[in-house]
RNA sequence: GCGGGAAUAGCUCAGCGGUAGAGCGCCAGCCUUCCAAGCUGGGGGUCGCGGGUUCGAAUCCCGUUUCCCGCUCCA
């Protein structure tokens, strides 16, 4: 598919608006609509009651985005977060200035009548003598001067600016995290191992944002610093390790459960040139976007480094008391990161689907029913008749109070069935005249309606009273054919 | 920041010097008892913005903003 085709869907049924667009729009910065709200509280619902409210080894946590300052000194984002860059100004590559020297580069030698060659790192050429001062890699353009990149959001704490504090807004959730370790331990006394959930905005000045909302400068993190002891052994393994390979599996079938195919997703392990300052070891579950496999979700082991760091900076002792050891110990951490808005994208990616019915095209976003922003529609055969108006809208409105349920009589059926396929809606209930009866004629309705699917567009003829209960399971566990068996099947 | 592309109706796009168009969607009515049916009607655009050329600019020129795609970078 293409992600223009996502991109117009978004915008035309209200998933995904570009931000102050009335203004020209602003770059990288995307709102969510009435249903892209639903949906990605759909998601971080599920993300959070399976990683905190089913598992007894973790607990949540909403820190603040604004945080003191030395907390970025402490997590080294200061000093990493913040790269001095230059462009060529021929060939336009932009390089670290840092790192130039480094680096070998292309040298067209005076000496050997302008022979082409490459020079090793940070040495004179043989020939000539010459040293670097053009472009490493085209070895012809000139270099601009270097730039800062800040890739942290500066702000300032305080109405006026001059005497504010200066301070960021967090580039990552995960330090709110650090910083409560002790607090967290002390208040819900918990054991090794144990993790702490998060979810919540981050903010960094990405140099190349775009692909829609595959990357942008504000954006919504899901994290877990699940914290173990690094002096016991699982397996016969260091107990950090063997809970790196769990989260990655764990949060691998998160993925798989909610829908996404198995073959649109993998583990991508980063080399040891690839690694944050902090990591030990860290693997990406990549999803095959449209654009190419890119990245979901980052689990790292950033060891005890950020607890370490934050315990010198802070001169607070941040360590687990270890019983059997009677030894106090810095605990490693295993964090399984993944982005909010990234996995939304994956979703609705993997869900969209267009296919032929009877000649005409059908678009459908087969999202998982855990995740689809409205659960059931509820339309009325014919809208001239009040009775059955009457009747769909009561039905509606018992429904509304349980799941999210819309209501629309505003075209024909067909019509109002695709409408509710293009955004995921997965089952639709039609009142009919069967269900209320003609009462010119003498005859009283059965008080059944027709439940129609989504995905496969089967019908089944439901009692009304009966729906509350078809629901409970339609929405819950059950798959359709389970729950369509015990009804006759209704032809479309 | 550089290079390239683009900006016209809600969406997709045509128009490329002579008073703003199509398809789809949307709204209303008629019709219709189950998968984008039909008919009638309707709303909606100062053609991104600013300047210039011209009798006349969506159209040509200059500037500007924004978006998209590449490149550099991604904790």
């Amino acid at each position: 598919m293409n992600m223009d085709v996502l991109v117009s869907l978004c915008k035309r049924r209200g998933f995904i608006f570009q931000s102050s667009e009335i203004y020209g729009g602003t770059g990288s910065c995307w709102d969510y609509g009435p249903l892209g709200v639903e949906l990605k509280n759909n998601i971080k619902r599920a993300w959070w009651r399976d990683n905190v409210q089913l598992r007894p080894d973790m607990v949540g946590l909403d820190a603040s985005i604004l945080m003191h300052a030395t907390v970025w000194r402490a997590s080294g984002h200061l000093d990493h977060f913040t790269d001095p860059m230059v462009d060529c100004k021929a060939c336009q590559r932009r390089f670290r200035a840092d790192k130039l020297d480094e680096q070998s580069w292309i040298h067209y030698c005076p000496a050997t009548k302008g022979n082409k060659f490459e020079v090793p790192g940070g040495e004179p050429c043989k020939h000539c003598g010459a040293r670097r001062t053009l472009c490493p890699e085209c070895g012809k353009g000139e270099l601009t001067a270097p730039r800062q990149f800040n890739l942290m959001f500066k702000t300032f704490m305080g109405p006026v600016e001059d005497e504010a504090a200066v301070t960021y807004l967090r580039p990552e959730t995960a330090q709110g995290i650090f910083v409560n370790f002790d607090n967290v331990l002390q208040s819900m006394r918990l054991k090794l191992p144990f993790g702490i959930a998060q979810i919540g905005k981050a903010f960094r000045n990405e140099i190349t944002p775009g692909n829609f909302i595959f990357r942008t400068r504000e954006f919504e993190q899901m994290e877990i610093e699940y914290f173990v002891n690094p002096h016991e052994t699982i397996d016969g393994r260091p107990a950090d390790e063997a809970w790196h390979d769990r989260w990655m599996e764990e949060r691998l079938a998160w993925y798989r459960r909610y829908g996404i195919r198995a073959d649109n997703l993998r583990l991508r392990e980063h080399d040891k040139s690839e690694l944050a300052h902090y990591a030990k070891r860290t693997a990406d579950i990549e999803y095959r976007f449209p654009m190419g496999w890119s990245e979901l979700e980052g689990i790292a082991n950033r060891t005890d480094f950020d607890l370490r760091q934050h315990a010198q900076f802070s001169g607070k002792s941040l360590t687990y008391y270890d019983e059997d050891r009677r030894t106090h110990v810095v605990p490693y951490v295993i964090e399984p990161s993944a982005g909010a808005d990234r996995s939304l994208l994956a979703f609705l990616v993997d869900a969209y689907q267009e296919e032929e019915v009877r000649g005409e095209k059908r678009v459908v976003l087969r999202l998982h029913r855990a995740l689809a922003p409205t659960k059931i529609a509820v339309l009325p055969l014919l809208k001239k008749r009040t009775d059955i108006v009457a009747t769909a809208r009561e039905l509606h409105d018992r429904l509304a109070r349980r799941w999210v349920t819309v209501y629309d009589d505003t075209a024909a059926i067909g019509r109002l069935y695709r409408r509710q396929d293009e955004v995921g809606t997965p089952y639709c209930v039609t009142v009919d005249v069967q269900t209320v009866g003609d009462s010119d004629k003498g005859e009283a309705g059965d008080r059944c309606v027709t439940i129609r699917e989504r995905d496969s567009m089967e019908q089944i003829r439901v009692p009304i009273e009966d729906l509350s209960q078809v629901f409970d399971r339609l929405l819950g566990e059950a798959a359709w054919d389970e729950v369509a068996r015990a009804y006759p099947r209704a032809k479309s």
